[in-house]
DNA sequence: TACTGTACATACCGGTTTGTATAGTCGGCG
DNA sequence: CGCCGACTATACAAACCGGTATGTACAGTA
Protein backbone atom coordinates (compact mmCIF):
# COMPACT_ATOMS: atom_id res chain seq x y z
CA UNK A 1 0.00 0.00 0.00
CA UNK A 2 1.02 3.52 -0.79
CA UNK A 3 -0.57 4.50 2.34
CA UNK A 4 -2.17 3.85 5.06
CA UNK A 5 -5.34 2.74 5.66
CA UNK A 6 -6.63 4.62 8.49
CA UNK A 7 -5.65 8.01 9.46
CA UNK A 8 -2.05 8.13 11.15
CA UNK A 9 -2.90 10.50 14.51
CA UNK A 10 -1.82 13.58 13.44
CA UNK A 11 -1.22 12.77 9.88
CA UNK A 12 -3.14 14.50 7.06
CA UNK A 13 -7.07 12.96 6.56
CA UNK A 14 -8.44 11.35 3.93
CA UNK A 15 -9.49 14.77 1.87
CA UNK A 16 -6.31 16.34 2.11
CA UNK A 17 -4.07 13.63 1.17
CA UNK A 18 -6.56 12.97 -1.98
CA UNK A 19 -6.19 16.40 -2.92
CA UNK A 20 -2.49 16.60 -2.92
CA UNK A 21 -2.31 13.26 -5.01
CA UNK A 22 -4.66 14.38 -7.67
CA UNK A 23 -2.54 17.61 -7.80
CA UNK A 24 0.47 15.81 -8.43
CA UNK A 25 -1.14 13.18 -10.66
CA UNK A 26 -3.05 15.68 -12.96
CA UNK A 27 -0.18 18.18 -12.98
CA UNK A 28 2.49 15.27 -13.66
CA UNK A 29 -0.01 13.39 -16.30
CA UNK A 30 -2.87 15.17 -17.21
CA UNK A 31 -5.80 15.60 -15.67
CA UNK A 32 -7.57 13.17 -18.57
CA UNK A 33 -5.27 10.74 -18.21
CA UNK A 34 -5.31 10.37 -14.61
CA UNK A 35 -8.92 8.12 -13.22
CA UNK A 36 -10.32 8.34 -10.07
CA UNK A 37 -9.62 4.96 -9.51
CA UNK A 38 -6.01 5.84 -9.67
CA UNK A 39 -6.26 8.74 -7.40
CA UNK A 40 -7.86 6.87 -4.68
CA UNK A 41 -5.49 3.81 -4.75
CA UNK A 42 -2.57 6.57 -4.60
CA UNK A 43 -3.76 8.33 -1.40
CA UNK A 44 -4.96 4.93 0.07
CA UNK A 45 -8.64 5.68 -0.03
CA UNK A 46 -11.63 3.91 -1.78
CA UNK A 47 -12.92 5.51 -4.63
CA UNK A 48 -16.24 6.15 -2.43
CA UNK A 49 -14.60 8.66 0.16
CA UNK A 50 -13.27 10.21 -2.85
CA UNK A 51 -16.60 10.87 -3.80
CA UNK A 52 -18.46 11.92 -0.90
CA UNK A 53 -15.84 13.84 -0.29
CA UNK A 54 -15.42 15.96 -4.09
CA UNK A 55 -18.83 15.04 -5.49
CA UNK A 56 -16.76 13.92 -8.47
CA UNK A 57 -14.02 14.42 -10.82
CA UNK A 58 -14.58 17.57 -11.72
CA UNK A 59 -15.18 18.51 -8.16
CA UNK A 60 -11.94 17.23 -7.46
CA UNK A 61 -10.56 18.90 -10.63
CA UNK A 62 -11.79 22.65 -9.46
CA UNK A 63 -10.81 21.69 -5.60
CA UNK A 64 -7.30 20.91 -7.62
CA UNK A 65 -7.00 24.40 -9.57
CA UNK A 66 -7.72 26.37 -6.18
CA UNK A 67 -5.48 24.70 -4.31
CA UNK A 68 -2.72 24.90 -6.59
CA UNK A 69 -3.46 28.40 -7.21
CA UNK A 70 -3.03 29.16 -3.69
CA UNK A 71 0.29 26.98 -3.48
CA UNK A 72 1.26 29.24 -6.09
CA UNK A 73 1.17 32.47 -4.54
CA UNK A 74 2.65 31.01 -2.02
CA UNK A 75 5.57 30.04 -3.24
CA UNK A 76 5.97 33.79 -4.93
CA UNK A 77 5.25 35.78 -2.48
CA UNK A 78 8.33 33.98 -1.22
CA UNK A 79 10.58 34.76 -3.76
CA UNK A 80 9.26 38.56 -3.88
CA UNK A 81 10.05 39.03 -0.04
CA UNK A 82 12.94 41.31 -0.18
CA UNK A 83 12.70 42.75 -3.19
CA UNK A 84 13.57 46.78 -2.87
CA UNK A 85 13.25 47.94 -6.25
CA UNK A 86 10.42 47.65 -8.92
CA UNK A 87 13.52 46.00 -11.41
CA UNK A 88 14.30 43.69 -8.44
CA UNK A 89 10.89 42.55 -8.52
CA UNK A 90 10.79 42.03 -12.06
CA UNK A 91 13.93 39.81 -12.23
CA UNK A 92 12.70 38.05 -9.02
CA UNK A 93 9.59 36.77 -11.29
CA UNK A 94 11.74 35.33 -14.07
CA UNK A 95 13.76 33.88 -11.96
CA UNK A 96 11.35 32.23 -9.85
CA UNK A 97 10.03 30.69 -13.17
CA UNK A 98 13.68 29.80 -14.09
CA UNK A 99 13.73 28.17 -10.53
CA UNK A 100 10.81 26.01 -10.70
CA UNK A 101 12.17 24.17 -13.79
CA UNK A 102 15.47 23.16 -11.89
CA UNK A 103 13.37 21.97 -9.24
CA UNK A 104 12.69 18.76 -11.90
CA UNK A 105 8.46 18.46 -11.90
CA UNK A 106 8.68 21.50 -14.55
CA UNK A 107 6.00 20.46 -17.17
CA UNK A 108 4.91 23.67 -18.10
CA UNK A 109 1.82 25.82 -16.47
CA UNK A 110 -0.52 23.77 -14.76
CA UNK A 111 -3.12 26.59 -15.39
CA UNK A 112 -2.47 26.96 -18.98
CA UNK A 113 -2.13 23.24 -19.54
CA UNK A 114 -5.30 22.32 -17.64
CA UNK A 115 -7.16 24.94 -19.73
CA UNK A 116 -6.16 22.71 -22.87
CA UNK A 117 -7.67 19.50 -21.00
CA UNK A 118 -10.52 20.84 -20.30
CA UNK A 119 -12.49 20.79 -23.45
CA UNK A 120 -15.87 22.38 -22.55
CA UNK A 121 -15.87 26.14 -22.72
CA UNK A 122 -18.60 26.35 -19.22
CA UNK A 123 -16.30 24.32 -16.85
CA UNK A 124 -15.82 25.73 -13.61
CA UNK A 125 -12.08 25.74 -13.48
CA UNK A 126 -11.51 28.23 -16.80
CA UNK A 127 -12.50 31.02 -14.35
CA UNK A 128 -9.65 29.42 -11.83
CA UNK A 129 -7.54 29.80 -14.21
CA UNK A 130 -8.69 33.44 -15.70
CA UNK A 131 -8.04 34.87 -12.43
CA UNK A 132 -4.97 33.51 -11.59
CA UNK A 133 -3.44 34.75 -15.04
CA UNK A 134 -4.92 37.44 -14.19
CA UNK A 135 -3.19 37.80 -10.86
CA UNK A 136 0.39 38.01 -12.57
CA UNK A 137 -0.56 40.31 -15.17
CA UNK A 138 -1.82 42.67 -12.01
CA UNK A 139 1.39 41.87 -9.76
CA UNK A 140 3.46 42.97 -12.87
CA UNK A 141 1.46 46.09 -13.64
CA UNK A 142 2.21 46.83 -9.90
CA UNK A 143 5.91 46.37 -10.88
CA UNK A 144 5.59 48.85 -13.87
CA UNK A 145 4.27 51.60 -12.04
CA UNK A 146 6.40 51.29 -9.66
CA UNK A 147 8.86 51.22 -12.04
CA UNK A 148 7.26 54.80 -13.58
CA UNK A 149 6.23 53.66 -17.16
CA UNK A 150 3.87 55.81 -18.67
CA UNK A 151 1.78 53.19 -19.93
CA UNK A 152 2.01 50.24 -17.06
CA UNK A 153 -0.61 48.21 -18.33
CA UNK A 154 1.06 47.92 -21.71
CA UNK A 155 4.18 47.08 -19.73
CA UNK A 156 2.42 44.46 -17.80
CA UNK A 157 1.01 42.55 -20.68
CA UNK A 158 4.57 42.58 -22.94
CA UNK A 159 6.00 41.30 -19.91
CA UNK A 160 3.53 38.51 -19.18
CA UNK A 161 3.73 37.54 -22.89
CA UNK A 162 7.49 36.87 -22.22
CA UNK A 163 7.11 35.06 -19.04
CA UNK A 164 3.84 32.87 -20.60
CA UNK A 165 5.85 31.77 -24.04
CA UNK A 166 9.18 31.05 -22.10
CA UNK A 167 7.09 28.63 -19.68
CA UNK A 168 5.60 27.23 -22.95
CA UNK A 169 8.89 26.86 -25.15
CA UNK A 170 10.75 25.76 -21.64
CA UNK A 171 8.05 23.06 -21.05
CA UNK A 172 8.98 22.10 -24.55
CA UNK A 173 12.83 21.89 -24.26
CA UNK A 174 13.12 21.48 -20.90
CA UNK A 175 15.20 24.06 -20.15
CA UNK A 176 15.81 27.31 -17.82
CA UNK A 177 17.27 28.91 -21.18
CA UNK A 178 13.71 30.74 -22.19
CA UNK A 179 13.70 32.52 -18.86
CA UNK A 180 16.97 34.13 -19.39
CA UNK A 181 16.33 35.54 -22.51
CA UNK A 182 12.46 36.22 -21.28
CA UNK A 183 14.43 38.27 -18.69
CA UNK A 184 16.25 40.17 -21.03
CA UNK A 185 13.96 41.01 -23.06
CA UNK A 186 11.73 42.25 -20.31
CA UNK A 187 14.47 44.21 -18.94
CA UNK A 188 15.11 45.71 -21.94
CA UNK A 189 11.61 46.73 -22.58
CA UNK A 190 11.62 48.02 -19.22
CA UNK A 191 11.83 51.79 -19.50
CA UNK A 192 14.53 52.68 -16.98
CA UNK A 193 16.30 53.27 -20.10
CA UNK A 194 14.03 55.50 -21.80
CA UNK A 195 12.09 56.92 -18.58
CA UNK A 196 8.52 58.20 -20.22
CA UNK A 197 8.72 56.50 -22.94
CA UNK A 198 8.29 52.83 -21.88
CA UNK A 199 11.55 51.78 -22.82
CA UNK A 200 11.46 53.07 -26.18
CA UNK A 201 9.69 54.86 -29.05
CA UNK A 202 6.58 54.44 -29.68
CA UNK A 203 5.79 51.85 -32.70
CA UNK A 204 3.09 49.54 -33.66
CA UNK B 1 -24.33 9.34 -43.00
CA UNK B 2 -22.03 12.18 -42.31
CA UNK B 3 -20.48 11.03 -45.73
CA UNK B 4 -20.55 8.85 -48.43
CA UNK B 5 -19.58 5.29 -47.78
CA UNK B 6 -18.40 4.72 -51.12
CA UNK B 7 -15.73 7.04 -52.47
CA UNK B 8 -17.59 9.41 -54.91
CA UNK B 9 -15.77 9.78 -58.48
CA UNK B 10 -13.17 12.07 -58.10
CA UNK B 11 -13.82 12.67 -53.68
CA UNK B 12 -11.24 12.41 -51.48
CA UNK B 13 -10.03 8.67 -50.79
CA UNK B 14 -10.54 7.21 -47.45
CA UNK B 15 -7.35 7.97 -46.48
CA UNK B 16 -7.36 11.89 -47.14
CA UNK B 17 -11.13 11.69 -45.70
CA UNK B 18 -9.90 9.97 -42.38
CA UNK B 19 -6.74 12.43 -41.86
CA UNK B 20 -8.93 15.25 -42.34
CA UNK B 21 -11.62 14.42 -39.29
CA UNK B 22 -8.96 13.12 -37.44
CA UNK B 23 -6.25 16.73 -37.67
CA UNK B 24 -10.02 18.59 -37.14
CA UNK B 25 -11.11 16.48 -33.79
CA UNK B 26 -7.55 16.39 -32.58
CA UNK B 27 -6.90 20.14 -32.96
CA UNK B 28 -11.10 21.14 -31.75
CA UNK B 29 -11.81 18.73 -28.79
CA UNK B 30 -8.13 17.41 -28.05
CA UNK B 31 -6.50 13.97 -28.48
CA UNK B 32 -7.17 12.22 -25.62
CA UNK B 33 -10.96 13.12 -26.18
CA UNK B 34 -11.53 12.32 -29.61
CA UNK B 35 -11.90 8.04 -29.78
CA UNK B 36 -10.78 6.82 -33.39
CA UNK B 37 -14.74 4.87 -33.28
CA UNK B 38 -15.62 9.03 -33.70
CA UNK B 39 -13.20 9.71 -35.91
CA UNK B 40 -14.50 6.75 -38.27
CA UNK B 41 -17.89 7.66 -38.16
CA UNK B 42 -17.35 11.15 -38.98
CA UNK B 43 -15.68 10.27 -41.71
CA UNK B 44 -18.26 7.89 -43.24
CA UNK B 45 -15.39 5.22 -42.96
CA UNK B 46 -15.42 1.78 -41.40
CA UNK B 47 -12.47 1.39 -37.79
CA UNK B 48 -11.62 -1.39 -40.09
CA UNK B 49 -9.98 0.91 -42.69
CA UNK B 50 -8.91 3.17 -40.43
CA UNK B 51 -6.09 0.67 -38.82
CA UNK B 52 -5.34 -0.34 -42.68
CA UNK B 53 -4.30 3.10 -43.50
CA UNK B 54 -2.68 4.07 -40.06
CA UNK B 55 -1.85 0.96 -37.91
CA UNK B 56 -3.23 2.71 -34.24
CA UNK B 57 -4.56 5.78 -33.07
CA UNK B 58 -0.89 6.90 -32.48
CA UNK B 59 -0.03 6.55 -36.17
CA UNK B 60 -3.09 8.91 -37.31
CA UNK B 61 -1.76 11.54 -34.59
CA UNK B 62 1.71 11.03 -36.01
CA UNK B 63 0.06 11.70 -39.82
CA UNK B 64 -2.44 14.41 -38.23
CA UNK B 65 0.95 16.25 -36.98
CA UNK B 66 2.78 15.53 -40.20
CA UNK B 67 0.00 17.32 -42.25
CA UNK B 68 -0.61 19.97 -39.45
CA UNK B 69 2.84 21.50 -40.42
CA UNK B 70 2.46 21.22 -44.18
CA UNK B 71 -0.43 23.56 -44.00
CA UNK B 72 1.07 25.72 -41.52
CA UNK B 73 3.98 26.43 -43.55
CA UNK B 74 1.83 26.61 -46.45
CA UNK B 75 -0.27 28.72 -45.27
CA UNK B 76 2.30 31.01 -43.80
CA UNK B 77 4.55 31.13 -46.95
CA UNK B 78 1.68 32.95 -48.22
CA UNK B 79 1.28 35.32 -45.53
CA UNK B 80 5.08 35.98 -45.80
CA UNK B 81 5.17 36.73 -49.85
CA UNK B 82 5.17 40.03 -50.90
CA UNK B 83 7.38 41.43 -47.93
CA UNK B 84 9.90 43.22 -49.16
CA UNK B 85 11.68 44.56 -45.83
CA UNK B 86 12.66 42.29 -43.13
CA UNK B 87 10.24 44.49 -40.45
CA UNK B 88 7.56 43.86 -43.33
CA UNK B 89 8.27 40.32 -42.60
CA UNK B 90 8.10 40.60 -39.09
CA UNK B 91 4.78 42.24 -39.17
CA UNK B 92 3.24 39.53 -41.73
CA UNK B 93 4.23 36.76 -38.72
CA UNK B 94 2.37 38.70 -36.57
CA UNK B 95 -0.25 39.14 -38.67
CA UNK B 96 -0.55 35.63 -39.29
CA UNK B 97 -1.64 35.03 -36.06
CA UNK B 98 -3.71 37.84 -35.59
CA UNK B 99 -5.94 36.64 -38.45
CA UNK B 100 -6.02 32.70 -37.42
CA UNK B 101 -7.50 34.34 -34.36
CA UNK B 102 -9.92 36.03 -36.26
CA UNK B 103 -10.76 32.89 -38.46
CA UNK B 104 -13.17 31.22 -35.48
CA UNK B 105 -11.74 28.12 -34.64
CA UNK B 106 -9.00 29.29 -32.98
CA UNK B 107 -7.75 26.85 -29.58
CA UNK B 108 -4.21 27.78 -29.41
CA UNK B 109 -1.26 26.49 -30.93
CA UNK B 110 -2.20 22.37 -31.92
CA UNK B 111 1.12 21.37 -31.74
CA UNK B 112 1.71 22.85 -27.98
CA UNK B 113 -1.53 21.41 -26.87
CA UNK B 114 -0.52 18.05 -28.75
CA UNK B 115 2.79 17.98 -26.59
CA UNK B 116 0.51 18.44 -23.22
CA UNK B 117 -1.23 15.64 -24.16
CA UNK B 118 1.23 13.25 -25.51
CA UNK B 119 2.55 12.65 -21.51
CA UNK B 120 5.04 9.74 -23.09
CA UNK B 121 8.01 11.69 -23.19
CA UNK B 122 9.55 9.13 -26.19
CA UNK B 123 6.26 9.26 -28.42
CA UNK B 124 7.16 10.30 -32.40
CA UNK B 125 5.23 13.17 -32.45
CA UNK B 126 7.79 15.20 -29.73
CA UNK B 127 9.87 15.38 -32.64
CA UNK B 128 7.58 16.74 -35.14
CA UNK B 129 6.81 19.26 -32.44
CA UNK B 130 10.20 20.21 -31.72
CA UNK B 131 11.03 20.80 -35.70
CA UNK B 132 7.60 22.54 -36.08
CA UNK B 133 9.21 25.20 -32.85
CA UNK B 134 12.57 25.35 -34.25
CA UNK B 135 11.37 26.09 -37.81
CA UNK B 136 9.45 29.10 -36.62
CA UNK B 137 12.47 30.06 -34.80
CA UNK B 138 14.92 29.75 -37.40
CA UNK B 139 12.48 31.83 -39.56
CA UNK B 140 12.64 34.31 -37.02
CA UNK B 141 16.48 34.38 -36.81
CA UNK B 142 16.40 34.78 -40.53
CA UNK B 143 14.46 38.31 -40.19
CA UNK B 144 16.67 38.91 -37.74
CA UNK B 145 20.01 39.10 -39.89
CA UNK B 146 18.06 40.69 -42.75
CA UNK B 147 17.44 43.21 -40.16
CA UNK B 148 20.84 43.56 -39.14
CA UNK B 149 20.69 42.23 -35.86
CA UNK B 150 24.13 41.66 -34.29
CA UNK B 151 23.07 38.67 -32.63
CA UNK B 152 20.40 37.70 -34.88
CA UNK B 153 19.79 33.96 -32.80
CA UNK B 154 19.19 36.20 -29.64
CA UNK B 155 17.06 38.50 -31.39
CA UNK B 156 14.47 35.57 -33.23
CA UNK B 157 14.85 33.63 -29.49
CA UNK B 158 13.24 36.77 -27.93
CA UNK B 159 10.33 37.26 -30.50
CA UNK B 160 9.60 33.40 -30.71
CA UNK B 161 8.77 33.96 -26.97
CA UNK B 162 6.48 36.83 -27.70
CA UNK B 163 5.02 34.87 -30.31
CA UNK B 164 4.59 31.86 -27.88
CA UNK B 165 3.11 33.61 -25.09
CA UNK B 166 0.72 35.92 -27.43
CA UNK B 167 -0.57 32.63 -28.80
CA UNK B 168 -1.28 31.12 -25.17
CA UNK B 169 -3.31 34.24 -23.87
CA UNK B 170 -5.25 34.69 -26.84
CA UNK B 171 -6.15 31.14 -26.86
CA UNK B 172 -7.30 31.45 -22.79
CA UNK B 173 -9.00 34.84 -23.95
CA UNK B 174 -10.10 34.36 -27.26
CA UNK B 175 -8.50 37.42 -28.61
CA UNK B 176 -6.52 39.02 -30.86
CA UNK B 177 -5.41 41.45 -28.44
CA UNK B 178 -2.38 39.73 -27.39
CA UNK B 179 -0.80 39.55 -30.56
CA UNK B 180 -0.74 43.36 -31.20
CA UNK B 181 0.76 43.48 -27.70
CA UNK B 182 3.49 40.93 -28.92
CA UNK B 183 3.76 42.78 -32.23
CA UNK B 184 4.77 46.15 -30.69
CA UNK B 185 6.85 44.75 -27.97
CA UNK B 186 9.09 42.87 -30.98
CA UNK B 187 9.47 46.15 -33.03
CA UNK B 188 10.63 47.99 -29.87
CA UNK B 189 13.21 45.15 -29.75
CA UNK B 190 13.96 45.13 -33.50
CA UNK B 191 17.34 46.82 -33.88
CA UNK B 192 16.55 49.46 -36.31
CA UNK B 193 16.08 52.34 -33.82
CA UNK B 194 19.28 51.69 -32.31
CA UNK B 195 21.38 49.73 -35.24
CA UNK B 196 24.10 47.37 -33.90
CA UNK B 197 23.04 47.04 -30.38
CA UNK B 198 19.86 44.56 -30.85
CA UNK B 199 17.09 47.29 -29.53
CA UNK B 200 18.84 48.39 -26.53
CA UNK B 201 21.44 49.17 -23.82
CA UNK B 202 23.34 45.10 -23.33
CA UNK B 203 21.37 43.77 -20.09
CA UNK B 204 21.05 41.18 -18.06
C1' DT C 1 -11.72 -15.90 -65.89
C1' DA C 2 -9.05 -15.32 -61.95
C1' DC C 3 -6.79 -12.49 -59.02
C1' DT C 4 -5.77 -8.30 -56.28
C1' DG C 5 -6.72 -4.27 -53.73
C1' DT C 6 -9.91 -1.51 -51.30
C1' DA C 7 -13.58 -0.91 -48.68
C1' DC C 8 -17.54 -2.64 -46.65
C1' DA C 9 -20.59 -4.79 -42.22
C1' DT C 10 -20.88 -6.93 -37.95
C1' DA C 11 -19.48 -8.63 -33.97
C1' DC C 12 -16.32 -9.19 -30.54
C1' DC C 13 -12.04 -8.77 -27.25
C1' DG C 14 -10.13 -7.23 -22.62
C1' DG C 15 -9.67 -3.29 -20.22
C1' DT C 16 -10.87 1.34 -18.32
C1' DT C 17 -13.92 5.18 -17.50
C1' DT C 18 -17.02 7.80 -14.05
C1' DG C 19 -20.17 6.96 -10.70
C1' DT C 20 -23.28 4.30 -7.32
C1' DA C 21 -25.31 0.81 -4.09
C1' DT C 22 -24.81 -2.00 -0.08
C1' DA C 23 -23.07 -3.57 3.96
C1' DG C 24 -19.66 -3.55 7.50
C1' DT C 25 -15.87 -1.58 10.74
C1' DC C 26 -13.78 1.53 13.70
C1' DG C 27 -13.01 5.40 17.14
C1' DG C 28 -14.72 8.91 19.86
C1' DC C 29 -18.33 11.13 22.50
C1' DG C 30 -22.41 12.05 25.25
C1' DC D 1 -23.96 1.82 26.78
C1' DG D 2 -25.63 3.41 22.21
C1' DC D 3 -25.08 6.29 18.49
C1' DC D 4 -22.82 8.94 14.86
C1' DG D 5 -19.57 10.23 11.52
C1' DA D 6 -15.76 8.75 8.87
C1' DC D 7 -14.10 5.28 6.60
C1' DT D 8 -13.53 0.48 4.37
C1' DA D 9 -14.57 -3.45 1.27
C1' DT D 10 -16.86 -5.30 -2.48
C1' DA D 11 -19.60 -5.30 -6.26
C1' DC D 12 -21.88 -3.42 -9.89
C1' DA D 13 -23.70 -0.42 -13.82
C1' DA D 14 -23.32 1.58 -18.36
C1' DA D 15 -20.55 3.58 -21.31
C1' DC D 16 -16.48 3.98 -23.76
C1' DC D 17 -11.52 2.85 -24.95
C1' DG D 18 -8.11 0.96 -28.62
C1' DG D 19 -7.85 -2.88 -31.39
C1' DT D 20 -9.12 -7.35 -33.88
C1' DA D 21 -11.55 -11.35 -36.33
C1' DT D 22 -14.44 -12.96 -39.87
C1' DG D 23 -16.55 -12.63 -43.94
C1' DT D 24 -18.52 -9.94 -48.11
C1' DA D 25 -18.91 -6.74 -52.16
C1' DC D 26 -17.01 -4.54 -55.99
C1' DA D 27 -13.65 -2.28 -59.43
C1' DG D 28 -9.68 -2.80 -62.09
C1' DT D 29 -6.35 -5.63 -64.36
C1' DA D 30 -3.57 -9.38 -66.27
Amino acid sequence: MAAPKRRAEGGPGAADRILATASALFYERGIRATGVNTIAEQSGVTKVTLYAHFGSKDGLVVAHLRARNQRWWAEFDGHLAGCATAEERLRAMFEAYRSWVLAGDFRGCGFVNASIELTAPEHPGHAIISDHKEGIRCCLEGIATDAGCRHPAKAAEEWRLLLEGATAIASLRHSTEPFDHARQAALRLLPTAHPGLDGGPERS
